[in-house]
DNA sequence: ATATTATATAACTATATAGTGATATAGTTG
DNA sequence: CAACTATATCACTATATAGTTATATAATAT
């Protein structure tokens, strides 16, 4: 049996954890249709100034957003859209689990008609 | 602009969680070739059997691993191979970045030579 | 019934980090 | 330069959870 190398299953696991927050995501949906600066990301998301500063930076840290300073503001976008990828297997899942449900509560139904 | 609500972020985010500690990655890693009791986990990732016994409530809940106890035993198996497509798009994601600073390394190299 | 083995849980400690208010820094304007 | 605005950082609190030891539970064998 192969093992992965530990330090691989580290940096899966440390990117994983940067998307494991709400806000985090909320932040990169705000992002989705378009850099945005740092006001009005605060806009979208309705998170506090210095909150979503420090979600930024590991958002840029992890090379998932680019920062780009213009003037006074900073914008951000995406910088790795793979991301959305991911949401999207993840959403699918949660799509299959429910019809499984459906199916099962169908099935159900009909043992009770006998 | 749409918004996409809360709680579907939240449900995105915490499935994400559940992928983001390496010690359930491990175990994961050690179940993608067939499923395996609580014992032999441990023997394959070297974690103790409370913190391991955790993780897989943890990623039981989660919907991912299934539970299925046999005499004594208890053995567990992938339920949601996704799992193994989202970390191939994450080290995928890590192969291009690294393709990239090695091209930014070349390019470097070329300028010194001028 | 008792002993043994496999797994789960409880109680605890240590650590990481999200959120917050206050402050610092840097670009812009008058 | 001073005043203003946008963003970043600091210091702090509160909370969540990984890991650990000890204990409980459940299946099996003697």
């Amino acid at each position: 049996m192969l093992t992965i190398p530990a330090s691989a299953l580290a940096q899966i696991s440390d990117y994983f954890k940067v998307l494991s927050e709400q806000s985090r995501l909320q932040v990169l949906c705000a992002l989705k249709d378009g850099e945005k600066n740092v006001t009005e990301l605060i806009a979208h998301t309705g998170l506090k100034q210095a909150n979503i500063s420090k979600h930024l930076k590991i958002l840029t840290q992890a090379g998932i957003v680019e920062r780009q300073p213009e003037g006074v503001a900073v914008y951000y976008r995406i910088a790795d859209p793979i991301i959305f990828d991911l949401c999207e297997l993840v959403c699918q899942r949660f799509e299959m689990q429910l019809e499984e449900r459906s199916q099962q509560l169908k099935n159900l139904e009909q043992l009770r008609q006998l």
